[in-house]
DNA sequence: GCAAAGCGTACAATTTCGGTCCTGATTCGA
DNA sequence: TCGAATCAGGACCGAAATTGTACGCTTTGC
């Protein structure tokens, strides 16, 4: 599969929503009904989203969410962590690996990088270009940046 | 997360070990000692390798696994694909989506074009890659190949 | 003080993953 | 011909993650 979970899936489409109109507050009621989610479900993907500084939250009457920064500052890569919790490939590309085998292992360097490729993937790409486009037909060409280095 | 599973990890640690000897037959059991891994898992993570077309299984006494290509024409998503079946990154993204949000979901059409990206990361590295450097220092760049696309 | 809305936590149902085992089919050698 | 070695194909079970929901608490505005 190598797929990222359906809260992540909701995640794109709730920030995609929220893009929309960027200054305004939406309830978390009003974002299920625009994207055609449970109400519970849309307030369980906000939660980590607005922990991750990806949107601003609002308590109290007249509360809800807003985007924290303009979507083009949004890269992907931020949505699935924030969601997914840190990338790792493999059990053994994180930070430390507890892996038995990493002596005899000659593979854990490599997944390393491959996961870094992926992130580079997912970094090159952000919620701005994830939006609809508009009447006016504006090419999104969505591949990888670049990336000097 | 979004990671490969265990079963996928090990594939590549057992087709490292299959392409160090690529002319000699492994028998599961040899891989299971060479790899550190248990026989049963061993024996199940060749099966579908050998479905895919990536090794070769002889059967019978002294039968076992081979390369059926040479490591560098073994791309890094086909190993991927045979274990977890077909890219996906989100339920939506496949050839044919039953999601009943498709008709308000703006975002499954750019999902699609991340799978791609995701999946020309993978194909861009071979199993050759993933080789230990022998004795003689061998830089290995690991990187998206220019992939002219 | 009350209602609206987010916050945090907990919980059950479902699915997937990880690992093992068993029974057959095939091939080689004695 | 017989037996051993080895792959093929499932079935099975426990553990973990995912998914969706519910409940009680805190904050904010009227």
């Amino acid at each position: 599969m190598l797929r990222v979970t359906k809260l992540t899936d909701y995640a794109t489409v709730i920030l995609v929503a929220l893009a929309r109109a960027p200054d305004r507050v939406h309830s978390s009621a009003e974002l299920a009904e625009l994207a055609r989610l449970e109400a519970p479900t849309v307030a369980k993907v906000l939660k980590p989203l607005a922990h991750a500084g990806l949107v601003e939250s609002f308590r109290g009457a007249a509360g809800g969410y807003r985007l924290a920064r303009p979507a083009a500052d949004i890269p992907l890569i931020a949505i699935v962590e924030a969601i997914e919790g840190p990338l790792g490939m493999t059990e053994c590309s994180g930070e430390h690996s507890s892996c038995e085998h990493e002596p005899h292992c000659g593979v854990q360097l490599h997944w390393r990088r491959i996961n870094d490729v992926i992130a580079e993937a997912l970094g090159g790409i952000t919620l701005a270009q994830m939006l609809p486009v508009p009447p006016a037909r504006r090419a999104i060409p969505l591949r990888l940046a670049p990336a000097g280095g």
